[in-house]
DNA sequence: AGCACGCCGACT
DNA sequence: GTCGGCGTGCTC
């Protein structure tokens, strides 16, 4: 038998399966899926077997055999390996990164180059193969090496060299004659957590018995004894010392009689294995939760793969819908994967499933350690659980009977990855639901343009992937099979059980929840015109109508969330004297001020000095930091209203871990007045004596060159406006803005979706953008300007020639530009855009445009970059 | 990505 | 005349 093996390189030449042959002896171990240790070259890599076959399709002389098997398990099913052949066509890029995305960050390969004394010379060394003219007859440091080096068993190359430093040749000579050997390692980054564990050999009356054979001086292994006749199962070491403060001479002692063993046994580590959950019954369903739970359920039931957009008011009880949507899924004995945005995955998200579902889920976050990373996710390898709730990655969990998906908050932006492999995982979740005829919920209180398109034609929005990649080779027109592929759009299904990708065959279902369950009514939202407070007179950043209604609730004891919309606002550093703009020296970018480490710094490449008090262009000292950042609302709320009590929620507070939980509960508690922060104040929180939202500046984001500008601000807004009065409390909310005639905030004060949406769409058609075209922004980056520029004009001149080949079909190529950020890290950056119509996937196109490429990014270290279905425009 | 093979400048 | 520069190509 052989495999088909792809290989942890990264590169263009390298992307592609490798044929190696299955020792006898690994056959029942090496499945697709697999994680292997191969022979590649002159060095040994990790890969993963993609694929098993009985013949070659290479010299059979040359095919070498696979050297390990890294897991007992694979650690990807063969549905994910083919979904990472989907994304890497989809999203262009290496096969083997989309493979990395899909297992924890602890099984990453390590590679160790180690050295050992070769087995022949376990004796003494066969000096006459030496050199002749040099000489190194046995020289004392090489015997010391040698003694070293067996003593050890084996030793890091590098470590070697450094600590014999001085005879580094010596070390080199011992390698090259044979004497030491080199052994190359493949590790993980991670190994599991494994715990010394006592383990009582015999029953209690056996342990009863020793212990009376021991001699009156052994007080304390006698007590140990006693101590596991009463608890008769293993027990952690730690925890035995702790509870009869003994030491661990103590256990070793009764283990060296054989009456008890210690073991190294693996361990969870369950970051929340210390809390209690309550467990919660399902809550009775309001008419509109009913009906839009039956399709749902139906659907799962029918075990038909179908995509539902749920739109449902804040408040309306979407959760529940999920809740009861997984219940159906379990009861049938299938799997179910919750995707949330990062940003919400808070204690109380996680409370709710655990409550409802108890150990029957695993959470992956970012916050988690790599080590509780990986132990969730072998929780779901081993079977143990059958919910995950997570983040973005959370799509890839290794399940194999999926039944349903839930994408909460489906708008959000997180879903799209902004590191290749640049996914999009709602797209990912439509694709995989499809392998296992899964069902898929969007669900959003303001679903996104594009997944609401999906709800609106009879045409899939996807189209059939992949293009034959194959078929991508040079030449001065696209290849015929590519051709052939994009015109015709066939389906590219490979019929099986499992792992063929379809798009879906209809359209997305709408499903709307229009009532909040608890029947209270959205709140009342002010939309306040700066403009006018300023020809008033009222120069600072509160309107009069908002100060009076924060000391109005600051009498009544009620609680105020305000938002302070950061995107788009810069808190840079400027010089009134002379203009001077504190700029990073190797980004085309100005610093942000941080009060917190009195730095300036830049958030592209974390370049920082301190902070300037005198201008190093002209010593002027009116030096000033512009822009509203959060620190300086906190201090003229104080300034405002002495006494009152603020918790400040921003990057600067909330990078320690828990900080953002913390901040939360006090908040919750009522021991502040006030929760001021930037978005994340508006995801999900839930406070009951919260009755006035601000939105200190409404429409920063509007002014960014951006088409999805508008979208944001009215999801932003939608979403903080929700956070008002959600319990017995009416709720306010102002919204300030210099643009309160524009549509994206007049609706989302009337929490209007569907006026927004309809104003949005014509926008977006009339300007040819998605979701009505797609987009994909190539962004080319390189030292120097001239290069870059030639080089980006070509390419851009090779896409017009390649999409002229496929005309009718309507391909646009735009630019080449200069990025909005025109330099970053010392490279300056051009882009080019792709525009075309969602009937056609062009992704083959522009991989044959790029792969001509090559040579220039190989030669001159110029990178090529390729987002598909680009999220930020930058 | 590494690493080796291979054809042109400044040195023993 | 060699040592070594990194351009080009391969790895099952």
């Amino acid at each position: 038998m052989y495999a088909k093996v792809i290989v942890d390189v990264p590169a263009k030449q390298t992307n592609r399966a490798f044929d190696y042959f299955i020792p006898e002896k690994m056959r029942e171990w090496v499945l697709v899926g697999s994680r292997v240790g191969v022979p590649f070259g002159p060095r040994k890599l990790q890969g993963f077997v993609v694929g098993l076959q009985d013949h070659v399709d290479y010299d059979p002389a040359k095919v070498k055999p696979i050297a390990e098997v890294m897991d007992l398990y694979p650690p990807l099913t063969p549905d994910l390996v083919e979904l990472a052949r989907w994304i890497s066509h989809t999203y262009l890029c290496h096969e083997i990164t989309a493979l990395q995305a899909m297992i924890p960050g602890a099984l990453k390969a390590k590679y160790e180059r180690h050295v050992k004394v070769a087995d022949k010379m376990a004796g003494e060394r066969n000096v006459e193969k030496q050199d002749i003219g040099q000489h190194i007859m046995s020289l004392p440091v090489q015997d010391e090496i040698i003694q070293y080096v067996r003593e050890k068993g084996s030793v890091e190359i590098e470590t070697l060299l450094q600590k014999f430093a001085t005879d580094s040749g010596s070390v080199k000579q011992l390698i090259l004659e044979g004497t030491l050997v080199e052994v190359q390692l493949i590790k993980d980054r991670m190994a599991t957590k494994k715990v010394l564990t006592v383990i009582p050999l015999e029953e209690p009356p056996q342990l009863l018995e020793w212990a009376e054979q021991l001699p009156g001086r052994s007080a304390k292994q006698k007590e140990v004894l006693q101590y596991l006749a009463g608890h008769p199962y293993p027990i952690k070491l730690s925890e035995l010392l702790n509870e009869l403060s003994i030491s661990a001479s103590t256990v070793k002692g009764l283990a060296e009689k054989g009456w008890l063993d210690i073991q190294e046994i693996e361990v969870f580590r369950d970051p929340y294995a210390e809390r209690y959950f309550r467990r919660t019954e399902p809550l009775p369903l309001m008419p509109e939760q009913q009906q839009v739970f039956s399709r749902i359920s139906q659907a799962v039931l029918d075990v038909r793969h179908q995509v539902f957009l749920l739109q449902g008011v804040t408040g309306s009880g979407k959760t529940e819908v999920y809740l009861q949507s997984i219940q159906t899924c379990l009861d049938q004995g299938r799997e179910a994967i919750v995707l949330v945005p990062e940003i919400s995955l808070t204690p109380q998200m996680v409370e709710r499933f655990k409550g409802r579902f108890g150990n029957l889920v695993a959470v992956l976050h970012s916050r988690l350690s790599h080590g509780e990373r990986y132990d969730e996710w072998r929780k779901i390898m081993l079977k143990q659980v059958s919910v995950v709730i997570g983040a973005r990655s959370a799509i890839f969990a290794p399940f194999t009977r999926i039944g349903l998906i839930i994408i909460d908050e489906e708008h959000e932006s997180s879903y799209k990855q902004e590191e290749s492999p640049k996914y999009h995982a709602r797209d990912v979740a439509v694709a995989r639901a499809g392998q296992h005829h899964a069902v898929v919920v969007l669900g959003s209180a303001t679903p996104s343009l594009e997944s609401m398109y999906g709800t609106m034609r009879e045409n899939p929005i996807r189209t059939p992937e992949p293009v034959s990649m194959a078929a991508v080779i040079g030449g001065n027109s696209l290849t015929e099979a590519v051709r052939t592929d994009i015109v015709n759009a066939a389906p590219a299904s490979k019929s099986g059980q499992i792992g063929a990708i379809q798009q879906p065959g209809a359209r997305f279902e709408l499903l709307t929840m229009q009532n909040r369950v608890e029947g209270r009514p959205l709140p009342r939202v002010h939309i306040i015109d700066m403009r006018e407070e300023l020809r008033e007179g009222n120069r600072s950043m509160f309107s009069r109508s908002l100060y009076k209604a924060i000391e109005e609730r600051l009498h009544k004891k009620e609680q105020i969330v305000l938002l302070l919309n950061r995107r788009g606002y810069s808190t840079f550093v400027m010089c009134r004297t002379c203009g001077y703009v504190a700029q990073c020296p190797h980004c085309d970018i100005s610093l942000t001020f941080h009060q917190s480490s009195h730095a300036i710094r830049c958030h592209y490449c974390g370049y920082a000095e301190r902070e300037v008090t005198v201008c190093p262009s002209c010593t002027s000292e009116h030096i000033r930091h512009f822009g509203t950042g959060t620190q300086r609302v906190e201090e003229e709320l104080s300034k405002l209203f002495p006494g009152i009590r603020v918790i400040r929620m921003d990057v600067d507070t909330t990078t320690e871990k828990g900080s953002h939980e913390k901040w939360l509960t006090l908040f919750g508690n009522r021991q502040a007045d006030v929760l001021l922060g930037t978005q994340m104040v508006a995801k999900g929180l839930d406070f009951p004596h919260v009755t006035l939202v601000g939105a200190l500046a409404a429409d920063t984001v509007l002014n960014l060159p951006d088409f999805r500008a508008a979208e944001r601000t009215f999801q932003l807004l939608t979403q903080v406006a929700g956070r008002a009065g959600r319990h017995e409390l009416p709720g306010e909310v102002f919204v300030q803005t210099y643009a309160p005639e524009h549509y994206s905030i007049i609706s989302a004060s009337k929490h209007d979706y569907n006026s927004f949406k309809d104003r949005e769409m014509t926008l977006r058609k009339f300007h040819e953008y998605p979701p009505f075209h797609r987009l994909i922004l190539i962004t080319l980056s390189h030292e120097q300007i001239p290069l870059l520029m030639r080089t980006a004009e070509s390419l851009a001149a090779r896409l017009k020639e390649l999409a002229k080949s496929l005309a009718p079909l309507p391909i646009e190529i735009l630019g080449p530009v200069a990025s909005p950020i025109a330099r970053i890290k010392d490279r300056y950056r051009f882009q080019c855009m792709i525009k075309y119509r969602g009937e056609a996937s062009i992704s083959g196109l522009v991989q044959q445009a790029v792969a001509s490429f090559e040579d220039v990014e190989r030669q001159h270290k110029l990178t090529i970059s390729i987002d598909v279905d680009p999220q930020v425009l930058m």
